[in-house]
RNA sequence: GGAGGGAUGACAGAGCGGACGAAUGUACCGGUCUUGAAAACCGGCGUGGGCUUGCCCACCGUGGGUUCAAAUCCCACUCCCUCCGCCA
């Protein structure tokens, strides 16, 4: 949620800064409307509230001189403002939750750095990496037998099952088995186990109420992309971000503690409602996929590099398993509704022969921190909202797609890099189903 | 799922219709005393919101209700504790 008293204080800055993703002026200048009627119905309210409660007061007085009659008049009085607070407080309420709705469908202020643009074709290109790149290979290079896809691989090898996955759940809903779900398994063992001891594991619930998914932002605006479970007022998360953005909901952090910084592996879930047919093959786009997440709340001070951070982490990680990548700087047009600067890391599949979107590293400023009422306090004892920062390192799914690709053999078979042999039992070979 | 008890400021813990945003203790901050520290004593010490910046309003788990007036009474819900049942 932006910062309506900011709103209010420097309607044109605001203004200028959300035209830049599209919000125009009318949408603001209607919230500027209903906050003044707000603020005016509010003091009419309270006004008749403080004589209300007066007068209460002076009946308590009257009592206790055992003056019954003025007692009795003085009740009398109150009791008809009362009425007329009643129907002004009701009112209120109304306007106060027509107010609160429409604020929270405003996204954040772009943060000045991120590059203008309508939507992901103007996303800027920062860097990328690739295996030889720093021994002077001008690009990666893939041979005739990494040009497979991986649904082809997964069903060759027999590690992935997305019929079967399909007849439990309907599409886009993997199965995966053998070697390739111990792959799964392992990737995300190994980076949990590069993120300790700096950030805190936390294994989360998968589900949350309305007021937490609220806080992230992902309610109201993207109910159609949630899985709901209506009897219980639950929605499955989409991300651990959700359920570690409001873990500090409504606390007062002491400023020592900051930076928190937290990782966590959940399974994320997804409609993905708006992409019916899209990119639907293999695991290209799922319902249900594994990642694990960094997430940090801060001072605005430690922001930067908090955000900072968490891009270094995701980026060493592909680079520790050999995947090609390239990082892009979010457009304005592009950017998630909470977010003031995001940096996307995409993968590069040989097999599918695309980029494939595989983190992505947000800075939140205070956006989130004002919906889940996150503060904390500052040397000078007052108190100030803080920052929050995450991104995923990394979403499997794809990591999988990649790997399997990247690394597949001239006979078929998939040699995985050696950082995962640990997790794997020490092997790191995926054998064909005739060897 | 059944029965009972509970939820109050950073913490502990009073209050159970009116002068209660809330006693008291601890913690914390400032001061006096002291060579310094401790102790003792004095003072301060929740969070938001509105505007005429001095006042007003809201908040005692959450949401409703009764009343001139609710932390206090009533209803519903949530969570925690104890016991019983069931269960991986």
């Amino acid at each position: 949620m932006i910062d309506l008293a900011q709103l209010r204080r420097e309607p044109e800055v605001v203004k200028a800064a959300l035209a830049r993703r599209g919000v125009t002026s009318a949408t603001l200048d209607a919230v500027i409307e209903l906050d003044v009627q707000h603020r005016q119905l509010l003091q009419e309210a309270e006004g008749l509230r403080a004589q209300v409660k007066d007068l209460s007061r002076q009946v308590g007085e009257a009592r206790r001189q055992k003056d019954d009659a003025a007692a009795s008049a003085l009740a009398e009085t109150s009791r008809t403002l009362g009425d007329q607070e009643r129907e002004a407080s009701a009112a209120l309420d109304e306007l106060a939750a027509t107010l609160r709705e429409q604020l929270l469908f405003v996204p954040n202020l772009p943060a000045p750095e991120a590059p203008d643009g309508a939507d992901e074709h103007d996303n800027v290109e920062l860097r990328r990496w690739w295996v030889g790149m720093d021994e002077g290979a001008a690009q990666p290079t893939y041979e005739a037998h990494q040009r497979v896809a991986h649904w082809d691989i997964g069903t060759d090898l027999g590690i992935l099952d997305l019929e079967t996955g399909a007849k439990l759940a309907g599409s886009m809903f993997p199965l995966y088995r053998g070697f390739g779900a111990r792959l799964i398994r392992a990737l995300g063992f190994f980076a949990l186990d590069r993120h300790l001891p700096e950030y805190e594991e936390i294994r989360p619930p998968s589900f949350a109420l309305t007021e937490t998914m609220m806080s992230t932002g992902h309610l109201p605006k993207s109910a159609d992309d949630m899985y709901e479970i209506g009897r219980d007022g639950l929605w499955a998360i989409p991300t651990a971000e959700v359920p570690l953005t409001s873990m500090h909901r409504g606390e007062i952090l002491a400023e020592d503690q900051l930076p928190i910084r937290m990782t966590a592996q959940t399974a994320c879930f997804r409609r993905e409602a708006g992409a019916a047919g899209r990119d639907t093959r293999g695991l290209l786009r799922l319902h249900e996929f594994d990642k694990v997440e960094l997430f940090a709340y801060c001072t605005p001070e430690q922001a930067l590099e908090a955000h900072a951070d968490i891009l270094r982490r995701a980026e060493g990680l592909l680079q520790a398993l050999g995947l090609t990548y390239r990082v892009l700087d979010l457009c304005t047009g592009d950017l998630g509704t909470s977010a003031a600067r995001t940096f996307d890391l995409e993968v590069f599949s040989p097999g599918v022969d695309r980029w494939l979107e595989v983190s992505s590293v947000s800075w939140f400023r205070d956006f989130q921190a004002r919906r889940a009422n996150v503060r904390y306090r500052t040397s000078d004892g007052s108190t100030a909202l803080v920052h929050t920062v995450n991104g995923s390192a990394l979403a499997w799914a794809r990591i999988w797609a990649a790997l399997v690709e990247t690394y597949r053999q001239v006979d078929g078979s998939v040699e995985l890099p050696a950082v995962l042999a640990p997790y794997l039992g020490g092997q790191t070979r995926i054998p064909t189903r005739s060897s």
